[in-house]
DNA sequence: TTGTCATCGAAAATCGATTTTTCACTTGAG
DNA sequence: CTCAAGTGAAAAATCGATTTTCGATGACAA
């Protein structure tokens, strides 16, 4: 049974996001869900039936649970002994600590990026840079295929800046809390404009001018200021307790 | 079939790392596949083969891959499609990294306990400071109980000064870099020794103090000296790094 | 009413048989 | 000798049947 046959459904091959070609049906099974979880078509806090899930995916059990397992240890899904699993929950809390996470995560990462980064990185920092703002921004609401196109130029830009860190540890961590942050994105996904662009720019001059504290200070805003949009969106709104206030800065 | 069933081999009930009760074989067999890998019973690089470990377990296939798949998830093991899992590697360049990335985000985590902990935290990390204190260090080499104990007091002290920094992301990163850690102490378990407790002694001062960056400096010589000795440790000779380029023969 | 306990259908967990893939080795052509 | 194709044992992956556990429901006594 192989991962191409035509029997399974939603199940593609390609790549995962770490670059591991997929070559399992569990690892289909786990990419497919990790995307659904991610654009949060499988909403946050949802109970994850695996009969259900198996059958719609054309699968065992086995490779739903096997699935399950990896993402559970991702944090993207909340696993119980014999209570099955469920889809990691989202809150006003869980916002901050994630906002405040990434910009120090990624703050460290960027740092170690300047500091390291050679000419070739140079480059692919402007690159990345310049094939994102060839792209209009979306305008809120658009779920189609000219955001999902802006997404993965936003995220490859953000993975340019700091990929030259030389630490496969901070690549990691980043790369997890990204993901996290993706969800909050999709579940307030009408947001409140902002020129985006200029946050960017801002990140790149300071980048190119190898000014790390300028650099990670632009950085900074940039999510502090996502964060601030998305808990004043609709479902932050709904699940608003206290503001959510500003990361501290270094 | 039962967890507390005697005919298991080596696996028992009790709490995983994380708090939640092991209520199910496949958490018993993850949370042992873990104590092995961690202290390099399971020696990094190795092979794991399916079949062998659940005969050795006396558990079902699924049972092991399930844990296998958490394992890989959480880093400690690699998984590659088609080609089963190994122990997670282990590497001077991989120490280097560990080392730097853990002053960095345990850096982190203990400036904001410095900031937001209550005297509460203090009184926690007096006490875990006290207890760690009153045990001997073991001797080099030692590996039976009194350092299995040692080794409990330490991670203690170490979760104690960092448990009140408020980030769930934080303590999660700060936990995995840990563990990963305890594998490159245990792989060097002759060490020179050192007044580790003068160490110790630094970092509750500065601590207690509320002085951060003493306090990050004084856990950051901490760990750097740490990783020192390991790499001059006889592990760390045998695999001290070749030259990189080296002359074609002629 | 409130609390305890038995019952039962649904879901999770476990198992081991079956299928598919890999890998080390052999064979034979160039 | 070198390399490519073939071969078979071993290991991984997949499946679905079976066992165990959970949790809602309702009977019944205090």
């Amino acid at each position: 049974m192989t991962v191409r046959s035509s029997s399974r459904q939603g199940l593609s091959i390609g790549l995962t996001h770490d670059g591991q070609p997929v070559r399992s049906l569990t690892s289909a099974v786990f990419a497919q869900l990790r995307a659904e979880i991610l654009s949060c078509r499988l909403k946050p806090g949802e109970k994850l039936l695996i009969a259900g899930l198996a059958r719609r995916f054309g699968v065992s059990l086995s490779a739903v649970r096997e699935a399950l397992s990896r993402l559970g240890a991702e944090g993207l899904v909340k696993a119980e002994d014999q209570r099955g699993f469920h889809v990691s929950p989202v809150s006003i809390d869980g916002l901050r600590d994630l906002t405040r996470t990434r910009i120090d995560i990624e703050g460290l990462a960027l740092r170690r990026a300047i500091e390291l980064g050679d000419a070739r990185w140079e480059d692919a920092v402007r690159a990345a840079y310049a094939q994102l703002a060839e792209v209009a921004l979306p305008r809120p609401g658009d779920a189609g295929p000219r955001f999902e196109n802006w997404r993965a130029l936003h995220h490859r830009f953000h993975l340019a800046l700091v990929s030259a860190c030389g630490s496969a540890w901070l690549l990691r961590f980043r790369q997890t809390l990204y993901e996290q942050s993706e969800r909050y994105r999709f579940l307030a996904h009408r947001m409140r404009q902002r020129p985006v662009e200029a946050e960017h720019a801002a990140i790149v001059q300071a980048v190119l001018a190898r000014d790390p504290d300028a650099a990670v200070n632009a950085l900074g805003d940039h999510f502090a200021l996502t964060a601030e949009i998305i808990a004043e969106s609709s479902w932050g709104e709904a699940h608003r307790s206290t503001p959510v206030s500003r990361s501290v800065r270094v």
